[in-house]
DNA sequence: TTTGTCTGCCCC
DNA sequence: ATTCTGC
DNA sequence: GCAGAATGGGCAGACAAA
């Protein structure tokens, strides 16, 4: 029988995306991966699954591909030819070639990753070496994602949804789940409850006031929680050993012992999940630090005594998961809380209040944020913990400045927006020297027509071309939103806009009524009222 | 040794 | 991370 | 109402190049 099986090329693998890439149908596109998932052998499930989500790996393999843009173009333009012409590569060829390249490591190693892969390409079509760049870079662009192929696995194993959901939940990882699930129904719903191995995060919905928020959820009762300005943590525990896991579930204990060390004294259980915000604080002032000094401990594998005694931690717990074998996702949130509270010392719990009186969280909100802290989450009491899903339970409520800037320069966009100017230089005036100084770059916040405007006006201000990047004259001012202005090792300025979007292009000012580099450093020192210096 | 470039399912 | 758009 | 696309600043680490 088996001499009948072909295994599946590479290139057949790419007509296949080409077809799901011009389905629109959700539908449509699960049964043309459950149709050729039948037809593959299991050893080509894969790479046939993770290629389909834009992934040349599994995740399990630590430290990455190590392979990215750059690598990438130099590759495409310098592919090595075989010394003979070699059979057409089949999709386990380009995946065993992948993990090859993951394996790579030590000195010269960008060399040798390079060479591994220009040799991989030098085997392949044009093609085929554009959709193994889209592979590698996670670009396939063909509107499928982790959870669609979860409903084609379940389709043709005959496995239920729930199970392989669950299965993947618990994980985080989509080629463990087709491991399992190829072992059967079992070993699929025996996955979980397992420690130290992350799940994924429950999101939360943007509102731009307290107000709104209520009215998202539905109004009524709700918890109002303070929300820092740090990093999301997953916190595993069993027995006294603790895990600590990142928001998009990098393993991060080895960074944070003094983290490990605050769970193990102020958490009493032996078996838990649990979930808080890593915040940095200035020692003395207790102000919260800024986030990017925070990112100094965050992923530091040496110096990390000094770097403790520099950049304190504390942990703010929000949520409770899981507790002595028993996961408790379908449990409402008001009664997960509950079971916080009782093994939680309570400094290491968020701040937070109860009320359905908006002006109550609203005030609450306006202490968050003199406090130094970002914003507030408005929570529904009742909800459910939704692994990995963006609703309507959880809303954020943050913060923000606004400043007018002048376009200085422009980039060139891709994909839906390649025929447009869609990247903006934000600049402030200097009146001292006359000039405009760039402070960020973005590309939100406009529309489809606003950008259409936005192009044809920046080319007629045109002074200088850099192919992917113009110059221009400094004459449109735009309105900009921004989070945070921190210090930058980039820009000459000095200053950088924290998640910069434009809120509107304000035709009636001129590029000398922007704002100064002056006003914008005395924003910047004013942050530092309420927050602890950046070190 | 120092400085620069690239990478990261990085963190936000 | 935020925003807009297509489904 | 949700998922997808298009991209921001800055950080440490791993190598490469000067």
């Amino acid at each position: 029988m088996s001499w009948l099986v072909v295994d599946m090329l590479f290139k057949d693998f790419i007509r296949i995306c080409m077809r799901i890439g011009s389905t629109s149908s959700i539908t449509e596109k699960k049964n043309i991966v459950a149709t050729y998932l039948k037809e593959l052998e299991r050893s080509e499930w894969k790479p046939f699954i993770l290629f389909l989500v834009g992934k040349p790996i599994p995740d399990s393999i630590e430290g990455g591909l190590g392979v990215g843009y750059s690598t990438i173009m130099k590759a495409l333009k310098n592919p090595i030819k075989p010394l003979f012409p070699s059979n057409p590569l089949t999709l386990n060829d380009v995946f065993n070639e992948l993990i090859k390249i993951a394996y790579i490591r030590g000195k010269d190693s960008s060399k040798r990753k390079f060479e591994a892969l220009a040799s991989l390409m030098g085997r392949m079509s044009r093609e085929e070496r554009i959709w193994l760049s889209k592979i590698i870079l996670g670009e396939l662009r063909i509107g499928l994602v982790d959870g669609h192929l979860l409903g084609a696995l379940s389709n043709v194993l005959g496995l239920s949804l729930e199970d392989i959901r669950r299965a993947y939940l618990l994980r985080g990882d989509l080629g463990d789940v087709v491991d399992v699930a190829l072992k059967g129904v079992e070993a699929l719903r025996n996955v979980p409850p397992r420690l130290f191995s992350p799940i994924r995060p429950m999101l939360a919905t943007p509102a731009s006031s307290i107000a709104e928020a209520y009215n998202m959820i539905g109004g009524g009762e709700a918890a109002v929680e303070v929300k820092y300005d740090g990093a999301r943590v997953q916190i595993h525990i069993k027995n006294g050993r603790v895990k600590i896991f990142s928001r998009r579930l990098t393993d991060v204990t080895y960074s944070l012992p003094d983290v490990v060390e605050i769970v193990r004294n102020g958490v009493s259980v032996d078996e838990a999940i649990l979930e808080g915000e890593v915040v940095a604080y200035e020692r003395g002032s207790g102000k919260p630090l800024p986030f990017q000094t925070l990112m100094k401990r965050f992923k530091r594998i040496y110096n990390i005594e000094e770097a403790m005694e520099l950049i304190p931690l504390k942990i703010h717990l929000f949520e409770i998961i899981y507790l002595n074998g028993k996961l408790l996702i379908d449990t409402p949130y008001s009664d997960r809380y509950d079971l916080l509270v009782e093994r939680v010392s309570e400094e290491l719990l968020a701040n937070r209040i109860v009320t359905s009186n908006i002006r109550e969280a609203e005030s609450f909100y306006k202490r968050a944020l003199d406090y130094g802290h970002e914003g507030v989450m408005v929570k529904r009491l009742n909800s459910p913990y939704i692994l990995g899903v963006r609703g309507k339970h959880w809303i954020k409520v943050k913060s923000k400045e606004t400043l007018d800037l002048v376009i200085v320069g422009a980039e060139w966009g891709h994909g839906r927006r390649s025929s447009w100017l869609s990247d903006y230089y934000l600049a402030v005036y200097d009146p001292n020297s006359g000039e405009y100084l760039v402070v960020g770059k973005t590309f939100k916040g406009l529309t489809d027509e606003e950008f259409q405007y936005m192009t044809k006006r920046l080319l007629e201000l045109k002074v200088k071309d850099e192919g992917f990047r113009i110059w221009v004259k400094p004459e449109i001012v735009v309105e900009v939103d921004f989070n945070e202005i921190q210090k930058s090792p980039k820009y000459k300025s000095g200053l950088a806009l924290r998640l910069a979007r434009i809120t509107r292009i304000r035709e009636d000012k001129s590029p000398e009524e922007a704002a100064t580099l002056e006003e914008l450093y005395q924003l910047y020192e004013r942050q530092f009222e309420k927050k602890g210096k950046v070190i």
